[in-house]
DNA sequence: CGCGCAATTGCAATCGTTTGCAATTTTGCT
DNA sequence: AGCAAAATTGCAAACGATTGCAATTGCGCG
């Protein structure tokens, strides 16, 4: 508030560590530090204010640690996100690191920290429990069910304060928070095929549980509508992808005239191995992507898209982790996906 | 090893939640349970699988709380994003979201967990202080220096397992890992001036201390061959830079030939807002960035930018908190950049 | 069979805060 | 002034794991 050097000017020479060194000083006891600093305790207000003066003045903060330990609880919320075999790419996927920055935004605003934790499953059978049965966090958010569905199920019969990032499947026991995948998926088709698309392909690998359901409601639609839909395999390593499609591009030119995008990422590098071999984009192929990312209205053309409300996801992420700390056994979220319409499709 | 049910089929009723516990199962002392679980102890081998055993049978883990309380370590790396005005867009800005994902590569194979915490320094006078003196972390690392610089300086003094992602000063005392930006500038300006720019401006906001650098560097060249340069302040907020850069550019045109973008980011709005406009790039404007994120090669043209080397950073600050917390005072890293020459300019 | 040394194990203090309960001081009121 | 009730404060036991030191056990060998 006012001057900073007052009286103590002469540094950090008297070292206050522990609650009891600042008893000593303030002449009470531990207890009633811990009280003080706590602050809305039940300590006079005189007492509190002398105490709060000798901390300010010496710099002391109460060890955490050992906060926690007596507390029971941490003030930290795990982060857990498991990479499947793109080992080093998910993690830096635009979309995980754009939610990723929404938690943070929620759960610091509600007071807690986060840890995060890369994971790879393939080298650690129980990366899950090591995480929840540490000790060192309240709850678990897991962005991304990657190919941990059941381990993820078995995790969440005892395990109440776990929320998951993903994919909803009809009967599941674990609570998630997602997109309407497969709604998203037929809202892609139908565009696509309002745009006067005969045939459409798939860009992704429908081994990940999301974008299978993508595929299938666009499946859904393409069939009811008599249009031909395929699947072609695409991963999303950063290096990989661009020529993947490429090949792709070259084996279905002339007969597909729409694509689905898994992914605005997949989206974006198909837009520019398009644009490479000379096709007109939304002429002679028509592209729907997935995740509306803020790259994804600065492409040329612009990109048509399925947006997942990202923000919307966090907080909900947020909020039902909270009310499961609480004691709730939450439902899942399931959230409606939207289709932007700009100029690829 | 062998089955796992072997002899407490029950399931969990038993519940072993502390060493303790599972020391009278085992029927030896906590002390022991404790150097078992350690591995690497002075622990009869017998003794040490019978105990593995049973700890794995009751899915028992030590409580980290406990432990880091108790070895006044917590195998934590801090990880601190200050955010000086734009509460809501660093966090999930492209260059940090990409250099987080690194370090948490980097930190995660050396066995450290990371704590991410936003700051917003503002509504929060001593963000750094209370992360460092929680004792909830080993050491820090800050990315960026946002408007901190002097605060950074005064905790630096103090604090040697610090490590700090930015701009490097003459004669600074913290340790710091970055681009030589000034360079970057230069080789920005250069590469525009080469492609035969001769007016420049610069999109940024020169009181970030690391764009002020990089138009430092650019504005140098420009002088030395006689070329006008001038500074156009953009803010980064996804809503608000569409808007700031359409503005800059109806001012400009015709006048300017070259924009050197503080950020990638900033470049690729800006390629959109140009193109919207109907200017040709790189005919009438040529454009350079800076830190060639992923979608830079993605964009139509491919954007021609000077290159961070973000993974080299991540390892960088990695190594050098790691020596740090081994006690040795490090020098700084200064990394250098590279022109990425592709279309536009 | 007994001694000495090495290999294991147990004991108990410790890390620094929190908090129920009891002790003490204040306050309020007659 | 006297006494009950309320407001503060102190005491000491947790929280659960780690680790120096001492005690025990086991082993080899004369």
């Amino acid at each position: 508030m006012a001057d900073t050097d007052s009286k103590d000017r002469a540094g950090r020479v008297t070292k206050v560590r522990t609650l009891a060194d600042l008893a000593k000083i303030a002449g009470v006891s531990p207890g009633t530090v811990s009280r003080a600093l706590a602050g809305n305790s039940l300590v006079n207000t005189k007492t509190r204010e002398k105490i709060e003066a000798i901390a300010r003045e010496h710099g002391f903060r109460p060890n955490q640690m050992a906060s926690k330990l007596r507390r029971q609880k941490t003030g930290v919320i795990g982060i857990a996100i498991p990479l499947g075999h793109d080992v080093r790419q998910k993690i830096s996927d635009a979309f995980f690191m754009t939610l990723l920055g929404h938690l943070a935004a929620e759960l610091t605003e509600k007071g807690y920290d986060l840890m995060l934790r890369r994971v790879i499953p393939a080298q650690d059978e129980d990366w899950l429990d090591r995480f929840i049965g540490s000790g060192m966090v309240d709850g678990v958010i897991v962005i991304g069910q990657s190919d941990q569905f059941e381990r993820i199920e078995e995790v969440a019969d005892g395990y109440l304060p776990m929320v998951v990032w993903g994919n909803h499947q009809e009967g599941q026991r674990h609570c998630v928070v997602g997109t309407n995948n497969r709604l998203g998926g037929k809202l892609a088709a139908e565009r696509l095929i309002a745009s006067g698309v005969k045939e459409i392909a798939f860009l992704g690998d429908t081994q990940a549980i999301e974008f299978a359901a993508r595929f299938a409601g666009a499946k859904e639609v393409a069939e009811k509508m008599g249009v031909r839909i395929r699947v072609l395999p695409t991963h999303l390593s950063p290096e990989r992808t661009g020529e993947e499609i490429a090949e792709h591009l070259r084996e279905i030119e002339g007969k597909v005239d729409g694509i689905f995008a898994a992914t605005d990422t997949i989206a974006v590098t198909c837009l520019k191995e398009i644009r490479e071999r000379g096709i007109d984009v939304p002429r002679q192929l028509k592209v729907v992507g997935f995740d509306d990312l803020p790259i994804s209205s600065q492409t040329a053309p612009p990109l048509t898209t399925v947006r997942q409300d990202i923000a919307a996801g966090a907080k909900g992420l947020v909020d039902l982790l909270l009310r499961r700390l609480a004691g709730d056994d939450t439902e899942s979220l399931v959230l409606p996906p939207h289709l932007i319409i700009r100029e690829t499709a």
